[in-house]
DNA sequence: CCTCCTGCGTTGAAAATTCAACGGAAATTC
DNA sequence: GAATTTCCGTTGAATTTTCAACGCAGGAGG
């Protein structure tokens, strides 16, 4: 895949980094350019955490699966964003998820070492670099806070409205796509997958909220609601 | 409270400062001592995340309270450990949760800016902190997805047992401490308090557990345990 | 020493989730 | 274009959780 760098700089990793800049920059920190299948699995749970991800195109998902075959899905990532970033800088130097592409998708990947440390050409971005680390590191956080303020619900339908309200609101409107199909959902949401479902029918009989495939319109919002 | 040089070096933010440039930098981040009482709130949901908290003594916790009611606690910060770093380091500014001392506690504030941005006396040592808040925040990350991997349990005994087991794994030995009542445990554990204590005493009539109030002990566990 | 309050454990009934199974629709594959 | 696979919605029974209430023990405070 050839990489615009129009797509790079909507990265928030190279947030203040001239375009100019950006193919030189790549090459200084030894940026790889990967490929993976959908349904491929791009890191294993459980091996070491060295490199970050940047997202270009496709979708992956953060997925652990416990002891009992519960499957639980972290977080989605979409372009052009950052994945296992936050891994690769802890101490534990271990991925506790599976990284899956839930999409056919392109993406970069980097050691965490060659951004972390000062590189040999001392170059002058090295420090803003850092910076967009941190704060996107501290972001995730945010988004993890998010998702369990989610998960807290009591009963599938506080969950799920909890979700589509969250979505709604950063979408600006209240129709909307989410990135999941219903086992996603259900995977995210920590509920299962029946009872989603059932729920989900019962919400559009009561003219709470519309829905087709993932695509979702929350009705009596006090929203603009306008198609595209 | 005096603070110790002693205390400070066991705090991750001066990982690599050698202990007699210590207060120099804490003043040179204007660090402004405190004290809340126990119960009291610290920080509130919904203000300007500006500061970042270094707990000394006692024991803080991070509560969300949803719309309806239900309490979460998402996560118990112990001494020398930082608090609503994430917060102050991220770009939403706003607080999602509060901050509330568990136990009569001494601590620390710093203006995030003041670690984030190079200081005037263009101190050293300043690269390194950055580093190490970088490492924090990333653990950070990493502790919100293990508790999603305990809360991602479909029953109240799966989340209980996944979350003991981690304990004394931590705590390398099977007796251990939690730094929560029964109430707060439900909390951090998304259940409901009295199923969780009927589930307890189930678990000690079947050899699997003994406890009393905060103290723990998992019995047939291939692990050291000692008293001590 | 007595009273008040908080935390803990228990119980039973109501409500919700989970689980297994099925049919249909749509997409994919050959 | 036919077969196959995947995804979605529904249903009913079994299992759990939730919710409200109560008694008791221990500590705090007067």
């Amino acid at each position: 895949m050839t990489i615009s760098a129009d797509l790079l700089t909507r990265c928030p990793l190279f947030d203040g980094i001239s375009p100019e800049d950006l193919p030189g920059m790549l090459a200084c920190l030894g940026a790889r350019s990967m490929r993976a299948d959908k349904g491929s699995v791009i890191l294993r749970e459980g091996s070491p955490a060295k490199d970050v991800g940047i997202l270009l195109s496709g979708c992956v998902q953060l997925i652990r699966t416990d002891f009992a075959g519960n499957r639980t899905i972290m977080m989605s990532i979409t372009p052009v964003k950052l994945f296992a970033e936050s891994f690769s800088c802890s101490k534990a130097g271990l991925l506790p998820v599976d990284v899956i592409a839930s999409e056919e998708s392109d993406y970069l990947l980097i050691d965490c070492r060659r951004i972390m440390t000062a590189c040999t050409h001392a170059c002058s971005f090295h420090s803003r670099i850092i910076f967009n680390l941190l704060q996107i590191v501290a972001d995730k956080n945010l988004a993890l806070h998010q998702r369990a303020l989610i998960t807290a619900g009591r009963s599938t339908r506080e969950k799920l409205m909890t979700y589509l309200l969250i979505q709604a609101k950063e979408a600006n409107n209240a129709r909307f796509s989410i990135p999941f199909d219903r086992q996603g959902l259900a995977d995210y949401l920590e509920v299962d997958r029946s009872g989603l479902c059932a729920e989900m029918s019962k919400l559009k009989k009561e003219g709470v909220l519309d829905y087709y495939k993932s695509d979702f319109r929350l009705l009596n919002l006090p929203m603009q609601d306008t198609i595209e």
